[in-house]
DNA sequence: ATGACGTTGAATAC
DNA sequence: GTATTCAACGTCAT
């Protein structure tokens, strides 16, 4: 305590800290913009959080509890390019190492160097809202103006939210009749920042390795091909809006989910994920590019459509309590996943017997990022498709191993894709056989993330327990051992997923529990006109029709 | 009540 | 490549 009291006599008066999370970025940066004017002194902080980091053994692949070693990595790569574009301008990235609680070693820092204002990027998580609320509630009794601007996403959840008359719009085109034109990019021309103020007896770590974090052998593991940071993100969507016919005429269902050397869309999702690429400023370089052709694609599935969708998600899941749960979830529908720990560890680790799915898991694993389509490939085959387990145990899944793994988007498209909200066609399944022939029936993909079945000629890659003993013995692949067997009959799953969904629907309608929330409620009471709840009882006491 | 609509299904026919 | 059929969901405007 005498040693910071010693600090802050030097650190002034007017110094201001920027503390970033996701916004990893200088570009389009209002917190930093705010924290750099006025003030004499700016503290760029990150404060590395040991459950992100630390290794769990116990995890089914390598890398932490919450995130595999593919994010890890691209975490790490772009703080150094956060600190390498700090130091262009004369100032430098401070990391902090929390010894197990975030907010704690924030506010010690606060305390310490005496910051006067404090500038950090909205973030409308709920782990982040309980973070911040107990930083910004240690500011407030210490006097620190703190400052918290919208840069995450084009418009402002809260304000979307109340514009639609306090409730999240749940369709994407009501959300577009209310979203408009989103904010202007802050593109500040700025040569230089304040210096960092004297940081007293702290440490000043370097950016981390992901070899010094003590994963253990990754370098088996594939390495994903996307390099974090904001320098990596400016590169790509430059490299991607040269191609001004491709992006003007971009329509994402049309996109190839077998791609894998290049990418049928941008792969910008990472970027913008950790904010080493501003969505307002992709948004408005997009906007750039249709203008300067005759014509252009629109949402919902146009490349700004795709920006949209993310804004959407994170206004619903903002205005949705429980929104990553099925249970205590206005807009989830209920329905009775069935447990089964084998088929679910099956599906996880690529080892379901249908080639398209696991390379698409293999993947995931390896590269931390797949194809849009090839998500809802997996995601339709693990809930409602073929095995009928709950989605929040594929989101947990996703969440860990994806680089671009963002709490709004990835929970909204596993409610879409188990058909427990926004999308209701159950009876549209994704065949995992041919699904993914009809993109590539060579197997390309398959051969690629399998290599044990490199050499099954295209006729059986995508249904290798179709192909004769010999030719599994000319493929040096045999089914059962070197492949697995299905683990479940797709005509025959998909068949019982489809009676179980009918059924599940049935009940939710009996229940009254709609999606929107206005219960039957209403069409109840007008019809019983005396209030008669017995009959309101006894419809929801037979809600399950068995045939 | 009714009909149009909804970012991205599969199988089949032309 | 495009259109049709399959069987049929919830939401929203009328």
């Amino acid at each position: 305590m005498d040693a910071a009291t010693a600090v802050t006599a030097t650190a002034g008066a007017a110094a201001a800290m920027v503390w970033f999370r996701k916004g990893l970025r200088v570009h389009d940066n209002p917190a930093l913009d705010a924290a750099r004017r006025g003030a004499a002194r700016v503290y760029p902080v990150f404060v590395l959080d040991p459950r992100y980091l630390r290794p769990d053994p116990a995890a089914h692949s390598p890398g932490s509890a919450r995130a595999g070693v593919a994010r890890v990595r691209f975490l790490l790569e772009s703080l150094s390019d956060l600190d390498a574009g700090l130091r262009r301008l004369g100032s430098r990235l401070l990391l902090l190492r929390a010894r197990d609680d975030v907010p704690d070693a924030l506010c010690a820092a606060l305390r310490d160097w005496n910051i006067g204002k404090l500038c950090f990027e909205a973030d409308t998580e709920p782990y982040a809202l309980a973070r911040d609320k107990r930083v910004t509630d240690f500011a407030a009794a210490l006097g620190i103006e703190v400052f918290t601007p919208v840069s995450h996403t084009l418009f402002d959840p809260a304000e979307i939210i109340e514009k639609n008359g306090g409730r999240p719009p749940l369709t994407y085109q009501s959300f577009l009749a209310i979203a408009g034109e989103p904010p202007k990019p802050v593109m500040a021309e700025y040569s230089e920042l304040p210096l960092i103020g004297d940081t007293g007896e702290y440490e000043l770590l370097p950016v981390p390795k992901l070899e010094e974090l003590g994963y253990g052998d990754i370098s088996q593991e594939n390495i994903s091909p996307f390099r974090g940071g904001e320098t990596e993100a400016l590169k790509r969507m430059r490299e991607s809006l040269q191609d001004k016919e491709w992006v003007s005429m971009f329509e994402k269902p049309k996109g190839d989910p077998s791609a894998f050397l290049k990418p049928a869309t941008t792969v910008l999702s990472p970027y913008l994920k950790f904010g080493c690429l501003s969505s307002r400023y992709f948004y408005h370089c997009i906007q750039e590019v249709y203008r300067s052709t005759k014509k252009h694609t629109k949402p919902p599935v146009s490349l700004t459509g795709q920006l949209l969708w993310r804004d959407f998600f994170y206004t619903v899941s903002f205005g949705t309590l429980s929104f990553d749960h099925m249970k205590g979830n206005k807009i989830c529908k209920q329905i009775p996943w069935r447990q089964n720990e084998e088929l679910f560890v099956a599906w996880r680790d690529g080892r379901t017997g249908y080639p398209w799915i696991d390379a698409i898991m293999i993947q995931l694993r390896k590269w931390g990022w797949m194809h849009h389509l090839a998500r809802h490939s997996v995601a339709c085959f693990l809930t409602r498709g073929d095995l009928f387990i709950h989605w929040e145990k594929g989101r947990d899944v996703f969440e860990r191993l994806l680089i671009d793994s963002d709490w709004a988007i990835n929970n909204g498209n596993w409610l879409w894709l188990s058909c427990s909200s926004f999308f209701y066609q159950y009876h549209r399944i994704y065949s995992p056989i041919s699904f993914g022939k009809k993109y590539d029936p060579n197997g390309d993909y398959i051969r690629h993330f399998i290599p044990v079945l490199k050499d099954m000629p295209k006729e059986y890659i995508y249904e290798p327990w179709t192909a004769p003993l010999s030719v599994q013995e000319k493929a040096r692949c045999i089914v059962g051992r070197d492949y697995p067997k299905p683990v479940v009959d797709h005509e025959a799953a998909s068949k019982e997923c489809r009676k179980r969904m009918g059924e599940a629907y049935a009940s939710n309608r009996l229940g009254g529990n709609t999606v929107n929330g206005k219960t039957s409620e209403s069409s109840r009471r007008k019809s019983s006109d005396g209030g008669q709840d017995a009959s309101d009882l006894s419809k929801s006491k037979q809600p399950k029709r068995r045939s």
